[in-house]
RNA sequence: GUGGGUGUAGCUCAGCUGGUAGAGCACCGGGUUGUGAUCCCGGGUGUCGCGGGUUCAAGUCCCGUCACUCACCCCA
């Protein structure tokens, strides 16, 4: 039996790992400057809680949830996307409570059972902040701009920002049926009709052509916002416009969990095919409500990290060198090699990357594995050279080597590679 | 769930109308147990995705299946 990982998911091997962990703190490092704790929340949760959370008319929930039973006759489900664990956490712990508002942030995977494509996976990483509790379209701003630097540090630049309101419980019923009537009267397939009945909204960005075509007159969320939406909406722009984040208002952008309201945003890069979105988020006033907490506003977004890697090779972006070697020791026969071990040990206990040709591989094959390591330095160590009390030290850049006394040869390194 | 494309070495790929599996890179060893990145020599590391069929003979043709990939729906 040969066995490769599941459909869907993908191993990350050096030295592309070095990026990815580089773009997880890359993208973390915004949120954390502004505030926001780090939460961890299981893998796994109630089965009911994303139902309720992320909402039953949504595709995640309704066909690509990973949901098992426990020994115990749980149903439990992988996670599929971030927020809900976190509000449910919130609840749990009466951070609500404390002062607000709450800011976390988070990163790890999600799972959805979907048909892999690419920039689409059945597990992807992303990285994800939420702020609770405070009704401020400020905190809508920073959060919006948070993703923005992180992106930026990242130096991308071939990407988008779009953002826009869908309304809240005051304006969203009227013009949901204003767009239910809009709809009914267009020449859509069975599935899309079932569409309209669950989630009208969601027909708006439908990509295929003949559907769009019909679509130029809808009606369209921001020209029917009460007075509040509209005043709140405004008020995110002009904050964004203050920090210099450029965005576009995107009228048909819309987002496949029930529980946004209001601000909407999504960052698309052009270089990533079908699946451009890299990341995105929005405000969702009444989720903690729904599992079970205060009535408490809130923001949030999540980052494709899987996504975000695409989009830098796309644009041909080298993020970080992986973690390189600075010292490698080359032992010729088993005294020098036993001896090396010991000095390698200490190298890195004195903060040095270092590293031995292991195995006995002769002196050739060591100076090879030197060579590779990206070693600054190799210590060659031989019979003659213990008997002298000694190590070469040879600097693989110059190839010049010399003698150094084995008791101050860490000092040594230590100085010459500062 | 639906549709298209592709499966040959670690990677990128060649292999014609069927005739017993190759190249470049990578890797390993040697040239030199006292010096790497150059050079020279040597080594193929393989379930031709898998199963079945046709044939004297299948990487090649047929059927099935699986995987990967791209796209739709949807999302990061």
């Amino acid at each position: 039996m040969r066995f490769s990982a599941p459909k869907g998911t993908y191993d990350i091997l050096p030295p592309e790992s070095a990026a990815f962990l580089a773009v997880v703190e890359a993208l973390s490092r915004p949120a954390i400057l502004a505030g926001y704790g780090y939460v961890q929340t299981p893998l796994f949760e109630d089965t009911a809680l994303y139902q309720r959370g992320v909402g039953e008319s949504t595709d995640v929930v309704s066909k690509e949830m990973y949901t098992f039973h426990d020994k115990g006759g749980r149903s439990l489900t992988l996670r599929p996307e971030g927020t809900a664990g976190v509000m449910r956490a919130i609840v749990e712990h009466r951070l609500y409570a404390g002062q607000l508002p709450v800011k976390l942030w988070y990163t790890g995977p999600n799972f959805r059972y979907e048909q892999p494509q690419s920039g689409r996976y059945r597990q992807h990483v992303q990285v994800g902040l939420e702020a609770v509790g405070v009704d401020d379209p400020a905190l809508d701003a920073e959060v919006v701009a948070i993703a923005d630097d992180g992106y930026r540090s990242l130096q991308l630049t071939d990407y988008t920002l779009g953002l826009t309101s869908l309304g809240d419980e005051q304006c969203r019923p009227g013009y949901r049926r204003l767009l239910v009537e809009f709809l009914d009267g267009l020449d859509l397939d069975a599935d899309t009709r079932r569409r309209v009945q669950l989630n009208p909204l969601r027909v708006l960005d439908d990509k295929r052509p003949n559907v769009q075509a019909q679509l130029v007159d809808a009606p369209l969320p921001p020209d029917h916002l009460c007075g509040d939406c509209a005043a709140h909406l405004e008020s995110v722009q002009s904050r964004l416009r203050a920090l210099g984040v450029p965005y576009v208002v995107s009228p048909r952008l819309v987002r496949g969990l029930d529980y946004y309201t209001r601000t909407t945003f999504e960052f698309t890069h052009r270089g990533l095919g079908a699946q451009a979105s890299i990341g995105g988020g929005g405000r969702y006033d009444g989720l903690l409500e729904t599992v079970g907490g205060p009535a408490m506003s809130g923001i949030g977004f999540g980052l494709g990290v899987d996504r975000t890697m695409l989009a830098l090779a796309a644009e041909g972006r080298v993020v970080a060198e992986p973690a390189r070697c600075r010292v490698f020791g080359v032992p010729l026969g088993e005294l020098a090699a036993a001896r090396l071990f010991v000095l390698v040990a200490e190298l890195r206990r004195a903060g040095i990357a270092a590293d031995l040709a292991y195995g006995g591989r002769g002196l050739k094959g060591a100076m090879k594995a030197a060579d590779r390591s990206g070693a600054t330095y190799a210590v060659v160590l031989g019979d003659r050279d213990i008997q002298a009390g000694t190590a070469q030290l040879k600097d693989l850049r110059s190839g010049e080597q010399i003698a150094v006394p084995l008791d101050s040869l860490v000092a040594t390194v230590q100085e010459r590679l500062t």
